[in-house]
DNA sequence: TTGAAAGCGCTAACAC
DNA sequence: GTGTTAGCGCTTTCAA
């Protein structure tokens, strides 16, 4: 049970604490806690006791200052909620807990878009960790320029640079099953695109991928059937709405994301529309609820939690210096439930 | 743009080569970041042209064994998945960001539960933050009593301490408001519970809540009407089709949370009930799914992000040596959608 | 195997 | 208004 109050009589104890009562020096002190092998047994037990008795905690800003590594990984991300991000913190998470690492996480949604902050963010900030994964949405290049400058080991995510080590997902697969799997499985010939922003690169890139694979199948990929929203529900609900609304023929649906999708579902069942009995529905994502929206939802599964665990793989093998692959691909694919008319309408978890 | 290569051959530009670029001492650049006012206009200007060229970033850990505050908060929370976390989690983002401060998010996952390693925690670490905030689930006291020992501006959330100031909801008050509902004013006669695991705390009151209420309104409280697995949708479901098979009859069930409750909802289109014309269904939290199930569930809304927001506010106080109240309880109410039998069927976002 | 001592980069007295 | 200087707590050569 640690003692309550130490030889310094303000503040927690310190390596002069621990050496004295062990008499040994400082430096015995550090090479017990750092290289133990490098410590006569003797000592070093001595050195445990009194480590433990005064409830000794390195202060890792001096024990930073002085050029140790932290032990800890950064992870910046746009913002912290959403299921999305939420499943790619806990891969990163999962990895970094097994190779015994603390994780740091913020988003940037703190950052001034103008400034060159992002270095002082404390997961960016050398200070704190060893190496950081980001997911740059939004941010400047500059910001990114300013990172790889500092030469340290960093890991990018769904953003490609000329230095740095990226993980990606590649839609394309994942897209094409399920556009192949509406027209040639289930003969759809009016496939509609629910899609976010027009500024998103992730949705123009899925929506154009719709595009291309809908005339690949021989059907005719008609503007008319696109619509621009958010990526939420909400506006899911809307754009179903108002395909409806607009008169044009559609059997089926793909959503850029599966909140779209979600709200989609909503706004087909105000409209008198079913699914998958009227018109067929793909999502993206395969978010967590997806398996458990009425019908389940049929989406291409980008999953985040796998992607999270490789881009910290790739982290740590570059703090070790082992060389990271420079770009992975990590592949999507089509996870069939119902709502694309599949027969299976109970949850597959 | 800042220069490639600066004064000091290795790493970044330090006060030193900011200072000796400005032609003034370190003392002075060191006044220029912290205390403007404190530097002679045109001192300042040459000192903040110097910074920019070379794209001086101070090294926190120095600046942080140096004595000056971290302007960072910590949060420490049992897992960083799921909606419940993810909202409260973003909660004490928005608060802190506009206080200007950032924010240190990690897991207890990776504490070993022997040993008191939590000081050691990057959140809880004196080096990297002013204060912490922690939700400390399933965290020993031994743990927390050593944070308290130390001194420092700590807020808990969900569990109460002697010592520490404290944030959380009170069910009582939404459970009421549910029960009430389901048999005041829909008529309700057996309201069975989908209770979490036996041993989580607050599974446990909201089922004893949930009792209580019921022979309150007069109505048996049967035993027989409860059932317990883990938090998740698949448990949800499994208990929604165990209670329709053991043959007690009920007409409303009481979920001590949302994605129990969305489990149930499969379950019972499964066993061929219908929610509500079947039966009524109240969940708990008002996840942000819950307004986008089919239908939409009715549900006791514990706000999340609100309980996160407070306990920034607590901790930012308590940092800046204004008393924290000792403990704040937050209200929950219920939020009434489609499937406690009330009339709209629409998602009201 | 262990100790003495020199910083790591910064802040904050304290003088000027 | 500005400079000098002494640490903050730790790691790490370098000697012993």
């Amino acid at each position: 049970m640690p003692v309550l109050q130490s030889g310094s009589p303000a503040g927690s104890p310190t390596v002069a604490d621990v050496a004295r009562l062990a008499g040994v020096s400082t430096a015995t002190v550090s090479r017990v806690l750092n290289l133990p092998h490098r410590v006569a047994p003797a000592t070093r037990t001595r050195v445990i006791a009194a480590v433990q008795r005064l409830g000794y905690v390195p202060n890792s800003a001096a024990r930073r200052l002085a050029g140790a590594p932290t032990g800890t990984l950064g992870l910046v991300l746009p913002e912290l909620s959403g299921p999305y991000f939420s499943e790619l913190l806990s891969g990163v998470e999962q990895v970094s807990r097994a190779a015994g690492l603390h994780l740091l996480v913020s988003s940037t949604e703190a950052l001034d878009p103008e400034s060159d902050l992002l270095p002082s963010l404390p997961p960016a900030d050398p200070a704190f960790v060893d190496g950081t994964i980001i997911l740059p949405h939004s941010l400047a290049s500059s910001h990114i320029d300013r990172l790889v400058r500092q030469g340290r080991p960093t890991v990018l995510v769904e953003r490609t640079h000329p230095l740095l080590p990226t993980v990606s997902f590649d839609p394309a697969l994942g897209v094409r099953e399920a556009i192949r799997h509406l027209v040639l499985d289930h003969g759809a010939r009016h496939v509609a695109c629910l899609a976010g922003p027009t500024d998103a690169e992730a949705s123009i890139r899925r929506e154009r991928l719709w595009a291309q694979e809908l005339v690949a199948c021989g059907v005719e990929a008609a503007g008319r059937l696109v619509m621009h929203g958010h990526w939420s529900e909400e506006e899911g609900r809307e754009m179903a709405l108002a395909l409806v609304a607009s008169g044009h023929p559609f059997d089926a649906v793909f959503a850029v994301s599966d909140e779209v999708a979600i709200g989609a579902l909503h706004g087909f069942e105000q409209a008198g529309v079913r699914v998958p009995e009227d018109v067929l529905l793909i999502g993206f994502d395969d978010s967590p609820t997806a398996a458990w929206t009425r019908p389940p939802l049929t989406t291409v599964a980008a999953p985040a939690r796998e992607l999270g665990r490789v881009a910290a793989a790739q982290l740590i093998a570059a703090i070790e210096g082992r060389a990271a692959t420079r770009e992975v691909l990590l592949p999507t694919t089509l996870v069939r439930r119902a709502s694309c008319g599949c027969g299976a309408s109970s949850a597959d978890s």
